[in-house]
DNA sequence: TGCGCCAGTGAACGAGCGTTAACTTATCGC
DNA sequence: GCGATAAGTTAACGCTCGTTCACTGGCGCA
């Protein structure tokens, strides 16, 4: 009864665990969290069904155990480049690319994230709720920095660039990069990365100037 | 058997089919297809599960309503925008604010207009897709007209922008217009359009320029 | 060697869901 | 007035799904 949750990172993880973290991510992100049943995930793993309650304490806490950590793993990295940066710009550079890392690299928890908020139990959802809206509020202070014009539009601004970043997944279901050179050439990643990071910027920028 | 499945407007529509339409859209975009019962559908129109069976072949049948009716909207409406329009930039403006209205007006079906295209049965989920990629078509055209520097990366923007004027009800649950004035007020719908069109368009011409 | 634990299995249970069936009531054209 | 039809009702069926239970093989360790 102790042993199935986890604090964060034991400092010996459980492959197993990670191996049904990765495919659970991915299924639910393709199908969504009610529309895939456990047995399915087992199959994933190569075990079957009921096997994954010895990892998990059953299938809301993989989908919390998913969302929390991403949640604050977003929250995490962007303050410690946020912390990093030499100025506004540089912070608001270093978020951007942060992100858009994350959405390349972790399409389905992206996905996942802002998707299946409402299947989270109640304590896990308002602890990612509460991630989120730090994480937010991170970006609207640097964004409001570096675009003074911004004002009061500035999270809605902030909140439609998210929607902007995390629309890769719609647009490349997996890992394709739609239109720009070949999808499995490394500079298929690149060209996204750089396209997004430009559409993100020239957004706020237009947002900021001309009211 | 015949009754049930309609072309899209009958001369005399059914109002409590519209009636269903509309609270089945709202259920469906809180809490997801498959996370509401069609007892949940049957107490918001206030009559009682199976009732909807006279008016709906199914639970499935009610989603393919809605998301064959807004890709048809969608369509529609842009086409007709661009070709009314006396050039390029007004096509452009004109896509732009027909699109930001419905993301503004009819949050609910913009939701499930991309989230849901799974749980749709075969023949109308490819009837939806090809609609979506004709819309998209438009505005890439369009696009790649007001912006030639463009090029390649016309479709992936074009996908972004999207996610970015679609993400209006992910930060906005239920019409509140967040930060922007009171959430009632109409000036807080228009500033929230006005801000979604010059996010947009900022996006699109960063992209274009500096490669 | 033998004891205990870890990981996994298949069977079973209980709840919830979409759908169908049988039946009731009100409305409307003739 | 009267039969047909439209629009509901409740009860029930069948299936799926998350979860639990009892059990088993393999591995480390005293």
């Amino acid at each position: 009864m102790a042993k199935p949750s986890s604090p964060s990172s034991p400092p010996t993880e459980n492959p197993r665990r990670a191996q049904i973290r990765r495919e659970a991510a991915r299924l639910f992100a393709e199908r969504g969290f009610l529309g895939v049943g456990v047995d399915e995930i087992g199959r994933a793993v190569g075990i079957s069904g009921p096997g994954l309650y010895r990892h998990f304490a059953g299938k809301d806490a993989m989908l919390a155990d998913l969302l929390v950590g991403i949640s604050e793993r977003l929250l995490e990295q962007g303050r410690s480049r946020v912390d990093a940066a030499a100025g506004p710009r540089e912070a608001l550079d270093s978020l951007l690319q942060c992100h858009v890392d994350f959405a390349l690299d972790e399409s389905a928890l992206i996905t996942l994230h802002d998707r299946e908020l409402l299947n989270l139990p109640d304590p896990e959802r308002r602890r990612v709720r509460s991630l989120q809206r730090q994480y937010v509020e991170l970006w609207v202070d640097v964004a409001q920095q570096v675009f003074p014009g911004l004002g009061a539009e500035a999270r809605p601004a902030v909140h439609a660039v998210f929607g902007l970043l995390n629309s890769t997944p719609h647009s490349t279901p997996h890992g394709a990069t739609a239109g720009l050179g070949d999808p499995g050439h490394p500079d298929g990643r690149a060209a996204m990365a750089a396209l997004l990071h430009r559409l993100a910027l020239g957004a706020l920028a237009a947002a900021a100037s001309a009211k």
